[in-house]
DNA sequence: CAGGATCCTCACAGATACTG
DNA sequence: CAGTATCTGTGAGGATCCTG
């Protein structure tokens, strides 16, 4: 049996660290999720669920969170009670990300209209 | 005929700017060549395909050329020559994201270790 | 309430062959 | 050299039903 396929996980494409985290945050969600989370402080799923709107999937939600939890971005306490409750909330490590999402978002904001402008043009060219 | 589907273009999940930036970057090359376009001034195709490596497929490097430069993040400029020779070099919009990229990447780069551990840690929990 | 388990599908990415 | 043109697969994302 060859090994000629290099793992996704193993090589990173040069291992530029960029890469890994757009990996994970190049997603729907995670990075909503974590914006979310960095502002609200605590919330329990259907909270999250309703910040979103209806367009996100019970399922989506479920992997999205269990993925930022994994990494350690976002920390998930189940209470033991009947109904269960579940909250989740930033941990510090997903806190210190939260501005340089930020500092990204202000770009865009900032630069949304002149690339929108820029792409009709490419398109009647 | 019903318009029941709601174009990603046209919706981008509240309007989020954020989100319609990770929608172009979210990708697998636009990051990387935007980041080698940053640093090397003026390429042409095959150079950029080299400094990617091998990993990248013409086809792809073309789409995300093409993208960019839709986006007016890169400049494309073709000179009629035989043989064809085609320059690709980023523009002052672009050179204005790159700092945020590194900025994330910087970040990636201090807490990526940090986010293994914690990945592994959920493995076996 | 907060998901787990399934099934589906469609857009993105890759491989390959060809060309001005 | 710098691309196009096709074909194909794969997996993220979604819809739906079920449950401790």
């Amino acid at each position: 049996m060859e090994e000629k396929k290099i793992k996704k996980e193993d090589f990173n494409l040069l291992n530029c660290p960029i890469r890994t985290i757009l990996d994970r945050f190049g997603d729907k969600w995670s990075v909503l999720v974590l914006l979310i989370l960095g502002e609200k402080k605590k919330l329990r799923f259907n909270a999250i669920n309703k910040e979103i709107g209806t367009d996100i999937s019970q399922k989506m939600l479920t992997v999205t969170l269990r993925t930022l939890e994994a990494d350690g971005l976002v920390l998930r306490t189940v209470y033991p009670e009947v109904p269960p409750r579940v909250e989740y909330e930033i941990t510090p490590l997903g806190a210190s990300l939260v501005p340089h999402i930020d500092n990204l978002a202000q770009w865009a904001a900032v630069n949304m209209q002149n690339i929108k402008t820029s792409r009709e043009r490419f398109k009647n060219s």
